[in-house]
DNA sequence: AGGCACTCGTGCACACGTTCACAAAGCCAG
DNA sequence: CTGGCTTTGTGAACGTGTGCACGAGTGCCT
């Protein structure tokens, strides 16, 4: 669209920050918040202010000095740099517990990622209505991908499963991944894979608390320094 | 236990990679595969074998040269670095759509969490059984933690109610949070929070999408030139 | 109009994480 | 026992991310 801007490449670390300025600006506009330093929203993000100004400066320079940022641009330009301009459908592979849940949950398609359908292999399963969406079989994956234009897969299969669900994904031409099956995926390079696994994240806590046990006691729980952590 | 060993300080990144070598190892033994080489551990795990290598190296020397290392010893070394030698029982806060499906997916227990209650503030729910936990009211979690020594909590009702939710499990005695409320916690410092954030996830693959679509249409799909990844 | 208070944007130094490359160490064959 | 092969463990180089500090704009007040 525009001439020239635009082959900036932005920052991993940044680009994982950027969902959440994004919500709580989101509130803030919602609260009559016109404006907002970077101070401010670094307070309500829990991140030190130097970051939210350098993220928000890949963006280009949407602040203005002595003032802070207009709420309303700033969320305008954060959605666009995401591509939240439109929405992107998600499909949904595996209807068992976990993508029942998924399914079940509002705040997916107000965030701009409607559920296209969800597939399972269970005939079973097939047929089924979840928060709106009825189950289909796999084989109509394709289908469902093509007409629908589907960019996003979610893998809420069992871990043996993952890959096969995967490997369908890539092939009806999904080109993003979301996995929640803890196993890792094998894809084409192209394919952009995330991964959500709870286990990780609980043995992460497990390796800390067990840290916490071993090391001297001098746990103090200062019961009111608080700390936002993200 | 031992003398002086054990004020090695592991960084956060291996941390979050020791999860992920344990499972794969885990399946190795299954199948009866008694020695495993860093290259082999890698391509398992998606990551370069040298990062293997320093990561186990943070537990000491347990490999032997010119072999590899004996998958057994491995796995017990980094469960017992992880702190999985004893289970680590957990409460979910909130039995709605996701704090339903946590407590339905069994994966939760075998892996050493096992699910020490559920609580919520919806009397409709209290009562309920979900995967053979009673919802319990969260008037009972400081009662839930204090007799079942629970040290882990799960953030699982809506965002609204999660800052409530993580003053309730802090006062009521636990240590470690894992939030899956699109929200920053304000905990005390001494607390540990992870979170995660489906909306999060999802905005990031949007995001190179969005990216994908942005640049040259040099996308041509290399159907087999596959890359594992995490 | 000038000065002042405020806040952005960013250069710089430092910390952390990743990858390469290679010596040291172990195994095995002859 | 020696030589060759394999694979670990780690120093060093490189890349990415973080946080401070401060110059440079901007708005407001007098
Ligand atoms: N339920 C949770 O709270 C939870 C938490 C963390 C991780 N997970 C992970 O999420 C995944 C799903 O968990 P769940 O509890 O929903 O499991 P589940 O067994 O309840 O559901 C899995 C569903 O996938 C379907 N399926 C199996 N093979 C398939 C295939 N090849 N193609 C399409 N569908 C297929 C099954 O028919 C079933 O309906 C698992 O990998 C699990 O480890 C779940
Ligand atoms: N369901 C999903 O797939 C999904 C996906 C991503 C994120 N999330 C997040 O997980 C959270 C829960 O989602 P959900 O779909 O289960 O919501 P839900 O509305 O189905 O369930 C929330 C539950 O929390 C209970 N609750 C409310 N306030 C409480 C309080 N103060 N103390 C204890 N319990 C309380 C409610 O009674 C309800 O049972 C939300 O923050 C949501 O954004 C859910």
């Amino acid at each position: 669209m525009a001439p020239d801007r635009n082959r900036r490449r932005i920052p991993d670390a940044t680009v994982s920050r950027l969902p959440v300025y994004l919500r709580i600006l989101g509130e803030q506009a919602d609260e009559g918040v016109e404006s907002i330093s970077s101070e401010g929203l670094a307070e309500l993000a829990g991140v030190n202010a130097a970051k939210v100004r350098k993220d928000l400066s890949y963006l280009g320079s949407y602040g203005t000095r002595g003032v802070g940022y207009e709420v309303a641009y700033l969320v305008y330009q954060i959605r666009r740099e995401l591509g939240l301009t439109h929405d992107w459908p998600v499909v949904i592979v595996g209807a068992g517990n976990l993508g029942q849940a998924l399914a079940g949950y509002g705040g997916f398609g107000e965030r701009g990622f409607p559920v296209a359908g969800i597939v399972d292999i269970d005939d079973a399963k097939v047929g089924t209505v979840l928060g709106g969406t009825r189950v289909r079989h796999i084989d109509e994956l394709p289908q469902i991908v093509a007409t629908r234009r589907v960019n996003i897969g979610v893998v809420a299969t069992p871990g043996a499963a993952a890959q096969d669900a995967a490997d369908r994904l890539v092939k009806a031409g999904v080109t993003s991944i979301l996995n929640f099956a803890p196993v890792v995926l094998s894809v084409p390079r192209a394919i952009e894979v995330r991964k959500v696994d709870l286990a990780v994240e609980l043995q992460i806590l497990s390796y800390h608390e067990q840290r916490r046990a071993g090391g001297a006691i001098h746990a103090v729980q200062n019961g009111n320094g608080r700390s936002a952590s993200a």
